[in-house]
RNA sequence: GGGUGCUUAGCUCAGCUGGUUUAGAGCGCAUCCUUGACAGGGAUGAGGUCACCUGUUCGAAUCAGGUAGCACCCACCA
């Protein structure tokens, strides 16, 4: 009898082989002379925990590297976590404040110390998380970004594009986080709709009185406006507050409204500064007023007319959002603040022509979603990408490194080729310290050299003209720290020390890795960068593949967040469900690049598929083998398998070449649970209480242990549990390093042989219910004609019948029923309801001459005949041929039935 | 405003370069099944004018053009 619970319970052996595989050191790799195989985890961020993408980014990833590990390759999975700067130096401030400790009062290093406590003390929380899931990291090689190793290849990094001139110093327009007070990158700006107000505001032209010739210029199309006060330009704004930082006011040359400007001068409301009316081609003459007021201070746009038309810029904010001593107005006010009561007072002044209701779109710092940006000049670090973008087309665009699906080449080429200058630094702390330090000038302009230590920079301040004898206390330390992504880009490189050590053995070995499994919202951010880098510095790409994920939703295609409460709890599933439950569940659902919609229920269809397996594992074990004759059925059916499973090895490595491991999984399902267990073991089990013979016990042992393997990459802790049992095994033993079974020829005949044989079994089966006979009730079945098929053995075993008569004569009591053009039936004595029966028959008789139709109407088309290649025209006639010989039968037994 | 992709059974999706018996899968659904692996199971079955229109072709879910709807990405409309 058997010892096996009848339900599988993951917990009792997910964490044994876990750590048994850690302890027999079997995610280790080394470099030897085998083909590598080389997955770089996306660093997830160090104090994060796991969340639904993590769970399927990393299921395909260790799908991957098991496979290609029990493919003979050296699988090399190396883990990592990242310091995420923004975001982490943003969850310390918060607990500080907490504490009631303000940044600004703590020094760097106070300030880092707390940091650095805080990764100690949630650092590696997700990692842990994904041992749970099974993920077969070599756990040695663990990384972050922010280690001795990384940190040292980033800043030489940034030495190195400094020294080629591709790093440099510049005044531009950032997108400024006033609360974080930090620049960011145009990728971490996230726009949204919002309702707000359109401003009309009149700018009174200056020294204007009387315009002479205004109903000419009226009759011209001119929109002028006067009151009591003279003569205005009417302005649309939706940031009333910028209007202090005005230096002109700008039309279209072409605009008919405003001719009647050009030339003139304009006087900032409120404020009373008086701008010119400049003339650009980039005022659309269709919104508002056509008059646009340039603040070049304050708006991307206006800067660039300012550069253009050499305005003044007047920068009215401070770095945490306050109205600047540069403003005439409101200084240390809040910008927000500033906003309701401007409009206050251009309203007492009568400044407003009026107010419209308006939806514009404005831009939110990614990670405080409630700080909207504000365009800001300041100096900050740039990295020119043109060139970096030149070397990273053209291997995508023409395959060498391939993205699946392919369609995110085409948004991938559009970035590159509209490439920006990319802000490197952050006015951050938690982070890679810019290495970069100024000198000391009595102009206040900047001077700066840039050096890996302090003493090299040192000795390059010494050979600078007019700092020959300049002290080390002089110098002052670049307190900006580097784009988080900075680090980032450097990934498959610096994780093999590739920076620090180029050329070193294991870059030769693993470099370029094999496939990067990521999400395609960061192509720009990361993907991208990582393939410059890896030109720049290696010469060559980083990977082979990208597979881009799809983003995880919930069943109703919602994105999972925290306010919806959508998002399942990870490690919940994994301990309702088991992790192979959960990482089925997730593969289910998983098309490469679309979204997928995860639903709990596909977990429970994974727990439902490890009890299947688990079951026919405690059937297969609990037979006794005794000495006797393999029965035919068996024999058969052991020859049969084989084929299957030889063409479904084949379609899953198929599979698998072409990243669609859902496909492959299904595949792997179908042929476990259909083909396996409802055909292949119903046919050779033995009757109750019988043993088995031993031939069909060794070869279906084989089969199962195939299985297994072909299994264990979806879900490892069931397929070792199995594994283990299924024979001795000695200890270091694992289906982790055993080898994907190669698939042999498949026997189509067989195949096809045994579909036929199933398609009969279920006829049998079908008149059974229908006619209420018990399973086990012996039938006959007789066959019209030669049935041709050497699995006779089986199709008596599982249909349960007592004899099969070919070449019978029709009956008219019997049960009849069509397979391909072959009839068959089942006869029932007085059993046989004669109305349903020749209705059925009628059914099939129409639908047969339906289809005789279509077919004979395209075979007395000439064209057809003439036109369509050989094979596809005798095709059609087979058709005919069959539709005939099918009528035929169904009308002959028609006819002996109603003859009743 | 530009780009990319999608629209096939109740749901989620396959269907690769047009022809493989008037379209397939998984789930769900319906009906039946109480003792011999598994109800987290078994058997049987229902369910689709392949979004729409026009064309190319002997032949279109598949190719081309257009229409509608959906999704995502990019962009400086104050």
């Amino acid at each position: 009898m058997n010892k096996l619970a009848p339900t599988y319970d993951p917990k009792a052996v997910e964490d044994k082989w876990y750590q048994y595989w850690e302890q027999h050191e079997l995610f280790k790799s080394t470099p030897d002379e085998r083909e590598p195989y080389t997955i770089v985890i996306p660093p997830p961020n160090v104090t994060g925990v796991l969340h639904m993408g993590h769970m399927l980014n990393n299921t395909i990833q260790d799908i991957l590297v098991r496979r290609a590990r029990m493919e003979g390759k050296n699988a090399l999975w190396v883990p990592g976590t990242d310091h995420a700067s923004i975001a982490t130096e943003a969850k310390v401030v918060k607990r500080l404040a907490e504490q009631g400790i303000r940044k600004r009062d703590l020094t760097r290093d106070e300030f880092l110390k707390h940091a650095w406590d805080w990764t100690h003390e949630h650092g590696g929380i997700i990692l842990q998380q994904l041992r749970k899931l099974g993920a077969s990291c070599d756990w040695s090689r663990t990384a972050f970004t922010m280690d001795e190793k990384r940190s040292q290849s980033v800043l030489k990094v940034f030495v190195d594009l400094y020294n080629k001139g591709y790093i440099y110093r510049g005044l531009r327009m950032v997108n400024w986080d006033p609360k974080a007070q930090t620049a960011l990158s145009n990728e971490e700006v996230i726009y949204r709709e919002e309702k707000s107000h359109l401003f009309h505001l009149k700018y009174y032209v200056e020294g204007l009185t009387e315009l002479e010739n205004e109903a000419e210029l009226r009759e011209q199309g001119n929109v002028i406006h006067r009151d009591e006060r003279g003569y205005y330009a009417v302005v649309a704004t939706t940031r009333p507050e910028t209007i202090m930082g005005d230096t002109a006011m700008c039309v279209n040359p072409k605009d008919p409204k405003n001719q009647w400007l050009r030339g003139r001068k304009v006087i900032v409301p409120l404020v009373g500064r008086v701008i010119d009316v400049i003339e650009d081609h980039y005022v659309d003459i269709e919104f508002g007023t056509g008059c646009l007021k340039v603040t070049p201070a304050h708006d991307t746009n206006d800067y660039m007319l300012g550069k253009t038309h050499n305005l003044e810029t007047i920068d009215i904010f401070n770095a945490d959002g306050t109205i600047s001593a540069e403003s005439p107005l409101y200084v240390g006010m809040d910008r927000n603040d500033c906003r309701k009561q401007i409009v206050e007072d251009l309203k007492a002044a009568g400044l407003i022509e009026k107010i419209e209701d308006y939806d514009n779109k404005v831009g939110y710092s990614e990670r405080n979603p409630d700080t909207a940006i504000e365009p800001r000049l300041c100096m900050q670090w740039f990295l020119k990408l043109k060139h970096f973008a030149e070397m990273a087309l053209p291997p995508v665009m023409n395959d060498e490194l391939k993205f699946y699906p392919p369609k995110y080449k085409s948004t991938y080429k559009v970035w590159l080729e509209g490439i920006q200058d990319w802000c490197i630094s952050r006015q951050l702390w938690w982070g890679h310290r810019i290495p970069a330090y100024f000198l000391p000038t009595d102009d206040g302009s900047e001077a700066y050299v840039v050096a890996l230590t302090e003493a090299e920079a040192l000795e390059k301040a010494r050979q600078l003209p007019g700092y020959e004898n300049i002290e080390a206390s002089q110098l002052r330390h670049d307190e900006d720290a580097l784009d988080t992504w900075f680090s980032s880009w450097l990934w498959p490189i610096s994780l093999f020390d590739g920076i620090n050590n180029p050329g070193n053995a294991e870059m030769k070995y693993y470099y370029p890795t094999s496939d990067l499994v990521t999400g395609p919202d960061i192509i720009f951010f990361w993907v991208a960068r990582m393939i410059m880098a890896g030109y720049e510095y290696v010469g060559d790409m980083p990977f082979r593949n990208v597979y881009f994920t799809g983003i995880v939703r919930d069943k109703l295609g919602r994105k999972m967040s925290k306010s919806l409460g959508n998002s399942p709890d990870p490690l919940k599933l994994i301990e309702d469900y088991g992790a192979d439950g959960v990482r089925m569940g997730m593969m289910l659902s998983a098309p490469a690049g679309n979204d997928i919609l995860f639903d709990e229920a596909l977990c429970e269809q994974g727990r439902n598929f490890n009890n299947k397996i688990w079951n026919a594992f405690r059937l297969v074990k609990g037979w006794e083998v005794a000495d006797i004759e393999q029965p035919e059925h068996s024999r058969l059916a052991v020859k049969w398998f084989q084929s299957v499973l030889d063409a479904t090895l084949a379609e899953v490595k198929d599979h698998f070449t072409k990243f669609r491991l859902n496909d492959a999984l299904m595949s792997v399902y179908r042929l476990f649970w259909e083909e396996f267990s409802a055909w292949y073991l119903e046919i050779v089990k033995p009757a109750y209480q019988h043993p088995i013979d031993r031939a069909t016990l060794d070869a279906t042992l084989g089969f199962f242990d195939s299985l297994l393997r072909l299994i264990h990459p979806f879900m490892p802790f069931i397929s070792e549990e199995l594994w283990q049992h299924l024979a001795e095994r000695q200890d270091g033993e694992s289906i982790m390093v055993a080898r994907i079974p190669e698939p042999g020829e498949a026997d189509r005949t067989l195949l096809a042989q045994m579909q036929q044989a199933k398609d009969i079994i279920s006829g049998v089966r079908s008149i059974r219910k229908a006619k209420n006979i018990g399973n086990r009730e012996a039938l006959q079945l007789h066959v019209m004609g030669s049935l041709d098929n050497p699995l006779t053995g089986i199709i008596t075993k599982v249909a349960c019948l007592d004899g099969i008569t070919e070449n019978a004569e029709k009956d008219p009591t019997a049960a009849s029923f069509l397979v391909g053009t072959l009839e068959l039936a089942v006869p029932l004595g007085n059993n046989i309801d004669v109305a349903a029966e020749i209705e059925k028959l009628e059914g099939e008789l129409k639908y047969a001459q339906g289809f005789l139709a279509g077919v004979e109407k395209k075979l007395a088309n000439e064209r057809f005949v003439a036109n369509a290649p050989e094979a596809v025209v005798a095709m059609e006639r087979k058709k005919k041929a069959d539709a005939e010989s099918k009528i035929a039968s169904l009308t002959a037994t028609l006819a002996a039935l109603k003859g009743q």
